[in-house]
DNA sequence: GTACATAGTTGACATGGATCAAATCGGACG
DNA sequence: CGTCCGATTTGATCCATGTCAACTATGTAC
């Protein structure tokens, strides 16, 4: 029934990064157009996880890096006692589980934010691949080096700013990242609760809420519920005190 | 007057990994004994900073990673205004500037807390060279996974925990840190300033110098000046509440 | 040795945000 | 449409830690 396709077609468990509309925000942004046959042939297509599913937790072997497809994903330290820390959000061309590579088992949990797609880079091969192609191994390390300075810039937010600052910021860094994805930075839906607010910004839940109402009296914003409009982007950076240098970029 | 050396020695330039009392904790750790040639045909053998002088600022062009050879280093980042967060400190076999590849310059500064001297590794050397060794790749990219973990351990501390509790953490991964070194994990020295600690654990000064006193009352510990004696490990370990989870190790 | 500067300690007080409590909203489901 | 449960908001109170101020110790330059 099915007559012979000349051309690339992907194979049902194998992504396609040629048709990929994240490819300039992604791994494949690194790559000529032929290398990314390369990186095709180890991609793996990943199940979808529907909200609230564990991509991995911290007691899953350590396998792969995840590049989120579509929808978002939180991770999160989850300690012996039961508490966790929020250490990240991540949105569509951006890769989860950078923070393992060399252990045993993932540092960290991974939760599906909304229903979300990933694909999946297997380490063994995704190394094996970076020792072929410099440009690919440049933009991991340059990946990884972010990662870092992400994390640095969250931990000089928890240590030096106040609940408004450090709301000001995330508001700003995912207005910025949305952008990014062609997405109004100005009026979006949030992916995470309060709650994942709260604690990725070292705040109680009640915190969170005082300040976005605060905001929304000032004109700052406009909020309901995960329903967030930016009214007034220079007033957030005036309030993020550190201009535009946001704790995710 | 100077006769042919028929064996390998070091170039003034050039340092020795192979005699390097660290190598088993710095890159070296990685390779095999005829690898080690390699990495040591790019390493060139770095200045001594006296205390307090810069090996690199913001303002400096990205060319290389430096590992600690002797001495210790502290890393922060300076914002706009002036205002600083220390990000990490650095004991010998330890690797800065991994926040940095892929940027135009250092992502923070990095300030000799003592006598130091650093071993340099060029990152354009260091890439190609990781491309060819696959175990020093993994290793870097091991050691950039275990960067990020650091750092969210330090976000966490900041986001979740009392005065008291960060500074035992800090007491105890200094501590492992120093032990991995072969020197007294109960008795050492101190490398920074009680500012530096408190900037680093998002604290101010007075508390840092309380908690120091308040566990010395309590006979947890013996602190005079920089010199500090850990008495009672264990009462530091359920002081920082989640037994061993240090923020560095 | 004296003097000045820098680092550390201690005390008194103020406050941002945590905590506790309760009300309200919103969505899933029968 | 009504019910239920979790998420969010709002209010009242409390406390850990910041801030300000003063004092002490340590080190460095002359």
């Amino acid at each position: 029934m099915a007559q012979a396709i000349p051309f690339r077609q992907a194979s049902p468990l194998k992504a396609s990064c040629h048709q990929c509309s994240l490819s300039n925000l992604c791994l494949p942004l690194a790559l000529e157009e032929n290398d990314l046959d390369r990186l095709e042939d180890i991609v793996q297509q990943g199940r979808i996880f529907n909200r609230g599913e564990h991509i991995f937790d911290q007691s899953t072997p350590y396998r792969s890096c995840f590049a989120v497809k579509s929808g978002s994903i939180k991770t999160s330290i989850i300690t012996e006692n039961g508490e966790e820390q929020v250490t990240g959000f991540f949105m569509p061309g951006e890769l989860v589980g950078l923070d393992s590579i060399g252990s045993e088992h993932y540092a960290c949990t991974a939760k599906a934010l909304e229903r979300t797609s990933v694909c999946e880079f297997p380490i063994d091969k995704l190394e094996e691949l970076t020792g072929k192609l410099p440009e690919l191994q440049h933009h991991m390390y340059h990946l990884m080096s972010q990662e870092i300075q992400n994390s640095h810039q969250l931990a000089m937010l928890l240590s030096k700013n106040t609940a408004e600052e450090r709301i000001a910021a995330l508001l700003l860094s995912l207005s910025s990242r949305f952008q990014r994805r062609r997405m109004s930075p100005t009026n979006f839906s949030l992916p995470m609760a309060r709650n994942d607010i709260a604690n990725f910004l070292g705040l109680a839940v009640e915190t969170v809420s005082r300040v976005f109402t605060r905001f929304q009296n000032q004109g700052i914003i406009k909020a309901r519920g995960r329903e967030v409009e930016l009214l007034d982007i220079e007033a957030l950076q005036m309030v993020s005190r550190e201009f535009s240098r946001q704790c995710n970029n």
